[in-house]
DNA sequence: CGTTCAATTAAACAATTGCTCAATCGTTAA
DNA sequence: TTAACGATTGAGCAATTGTTTAATTGAACG
């Protein structure tokens, strides 16, 4: 079989597409490495059971670091590094008071993002 | 200062808590440690590039392995290993037609969730 | 049967990750 | 100034991850 753009298969060379119309239409999907890439960032940023508790409690309360740390029972170094990579993503941001830093949320969307992966896990 | 329940901070001992009332309030955001887990999971899976990809391009289209791999430039290997993953997280399902398999998603989910991550990318 | 082809699997590897420990910074109070 | 404290940073590490290569499975067909 050769050349075809329907859908069922064809074998150009050892190595090909299969489908190649579907592919064709596929690409269309993903066309947007930047954007993509970007959202695979956020996803990561929440993979980590420590910091998708961290955002979540900062849905509720503005919290310093020592809070944090006690409520996940982690040291304030491990909590530091967390809160770092999550101000790097604009998910957290912090205001500064005298010795302490207060952090809370910086991004609305999160929320709601959040709110999405709980409804696939208790469907 | 010592004992205390409002928002003024407290300072217990060497490492304890520093706000004890907004710790106790986080708390409930925090307490179903399952779902948490399982919410980073799917966040988890999601957060690389080439799952991420094969996700997308699957709600346009049934593929094969072959056509994946050459939509991605990557091995039919690579590939297969990824569905696995995807599988096992019930986000993807396959279809055997004599050599092939044939794969789609599994959830409706997950599209909402990925349209809401470019939502927060492109804000 | 034996061959071919799509897909899967196993082993191995470099690269990345999340944490701890120790040192340091910045601010407050003595 | 000095000391204390909350927070941050860097080095180092065990563990995990994504990919490749090679071997294997399973179905179709001469």
């Amino acid at each position: 079989m050769i050349k075809n753009n329907t859908t069922k298969p064809i074998h150009v060379c050892k190595i090909g597409i299969v489908h190649k119309d579907r592919v064709k239409s596929a690409q269309n999907a993903i066309k947007n490495e930047r954007n993509i890439l970007d959202a695979s960032e956020i996803f990561k940023i929440l993979s980590d059971p420590t910091r998708l508790k961290i955002v979540m409690a900062l849905t509720k309360e503005e919290l310093c670091v020592r809070d944090i740390a006690a409520l996940l029972n982690l040291t304030e170094s491990a909590i530091s590094h967390q809160l770092r990579l999550l101000k790097n993503s604009r998910i957290v941001k912090h205001r500064r008071d005298g010795k302490m830093a207060y952090y809370t949320l910086d991004d609305e969307h999160v929320e709601n993002l959040i709110k999405s992966a709980l409804q696939h896990t208790t469907e």
